[in-house]
DNA sequence: CCTAGTTACGTACGTCGTACGTAGTGCGGT
DNA sequence: ACCGCACTACGTACGACGTACGTAACTAGG
């Protein structure tokens, strides 16, 4: 990736007009809903700046009078499918109830866009349909007493662990289609290779989890009662130290790491919200 | 990405040492550090098949001869870090505090290694490493009276908790470093637009907490209290509606989505492990 | 010893993001 | 009115990338 230039800024920071020149010929929701149709018809990687222009209409580098960046792409992106989420019904007063079902869009979401887990990450800046969904669930949360840092904070944890589980759902379903190779092929490799590790006797629990019958694990059911767990878990402060105590309780270790355990400061930002890039490192 | 040859096997399924010709220059664990020396020093992004060959003091393409696809150097990276768990103490007898610490070990390992979370996903072969991991985490498990099944979905869940806390943490550290245009800048054009877009007051709630002052959230103590929450929810399996109820209790609408809530079958594969690759879609 | 299969690796192709230059366009200030 | 300049449009080109392919050297099994 070549150095970039300059231009700090994130995309929602610079207006999408401009008073000078010839009118553009495109609107922001236009690139956005082509890089959605792109990526849920052919996965995120086809979303390239040369396909997007061509199935918008225009030559590659004009797309970049529009959006600087590729990574900017990925945000309007994220931001045009999360004006997907329905905001319209007012929170019931029941903040686990509303943070719930704010979770089960979530997942619907990311069914129709399953390239949408891959790009979430918490991110600095926030879109336009990014605040406005931070918005009402924060006002799902008005009942919950707790400082907005923390509220952020919960927000946060529960997409996580939403995308955590579609993730899972989605591995599963991939796996089962996309092969190049049929499916029974590469289960068998890999079968195999499992069964040849574990026929070592170094892994008889695996060995075990591999025989079990596997009737149909109850997933909605553990998801549904670890993300209400996690709820409850902000409201009552009750106990921390159960009766048990692991190595290290609160913050074990954390030494040889840069950047370890320091500063949760600046609640407001960087807690969540749909946004790509990710940085790489460095 | 040009198309595929051929050959579907996962890394792990050849053998590192063929008979026939020259002996090969170096071992797959040489390949998988400079791989991580890379990733940690200048990100993931940065190992490419040239560097690392590079790096190695090989050619190009003769890091082919070890390493069929770049994904599979990222699961060789995966699988040496996840050789650094120590699972050399015995399960302590409460899987509750065992798991805790697992969990911390590898919200560390993923300090140390910070682009282990973006390739984070759950993939149906696990690694020599991932292997040992989770035959150990399933040893801590031992007192509890689960299907191993349920018990490999709570250890991805667990997995999943911790990729996302520790992805949180990380984009909050990376933000303040190695922002090419001064992080006061950066912050400056961002806080700007997050002032304007509040100071139209559509979004109160997010006003007030950028006002808050922002003492340090515990957001440690929080993860801690989530992750106990979690595990207690596998324990035992009491109230799942507790008192009052979202729009849709545990499994709402789930309509238009290919893929929907259907088949959590074959729970052996799928759950958890660190690997890269990442479906794309499609 | 032979030969088949491996290792080593240079070259090259197709793709990507995007810097840069040029030409055309229409709004803002005079 | 008009003039100038900021903007749009977009072709060309560069430096990455992953990796297919061909060739030369080498070594273990027959």
């Amino acid at each position: 990736m070549p150095a970039r230039s300059a231009e700090p800024a994130v995309i929602w920071s610079r207006p999408e007009r401009a008073g000078r020149g010839p009118r553009p010929a495109y609107s922001r929701s236009d690139i956005a809903a082509v890089g959605v149709r792109v990526a849920d018809a052919d996965g995120l990687d086809a979303v390239t700046m040369r396909r997007v222009a061509a199935e918008l209409g225009c030559g590659t580098m004009s797309l970049y009078n529009y959006v600087p960046r590729k990574e900017d792409l990925h945000e309007l992106m994220a931001d045009a499918v999360m004006g997907e989420y329905d905001t319209s019904q007012p929170p019931s007063g029941d903040w686990r109830a509303d943070l719930l079902a704010m979770a089960y869009q979530a997942r619907q979401l990311m069914h129709r866009h399953t390239w949408l887990p891959r790009m979430m990450s918490p991110v600095y800046g926030f879109s336009p349909n990014g605040l406005r969904f931070i918005e009402y669930t924060l006002s799902c949360l008005d009942g919950l007493d707790a400082r907005y840092g923390a509220k952020l904070e919960l927000i946060a944890m529960v997409n996580g662990m939403v995308t955590t589980y579609v993730s899972n759902e989605l591995a599963a379903a991939e796996r089962t289609r996309s092969l190049p190779w049929s499916e029974e092929r590469e289960h068998e490799v890999r079968a195999a290779y499992l069964a040849r590790q574990v026929a070592g006797g170094a892994y008889p629990r695996m060995a075990a989890a591999m025989a079990e019958d596997a009737g149909p694990i109850d997933l909605d059911g553990a998801f549904d009662r670890a993300l209400r767990r996690v709820l409850d878990a902000f409201n009552d402060p009750t106990d921390s130290a159960d009766s048990t105590d692991p190595a290290g309780s609160t913050d074990p270790a954390g030494s040889t790491d840069p950047a370890d355990s320091t500063a949760p400061t600046d609640s407001t930002g960087g807690s969540l919200g749909v946004s790509s890039g990710g940085g790489s490192g460095t």
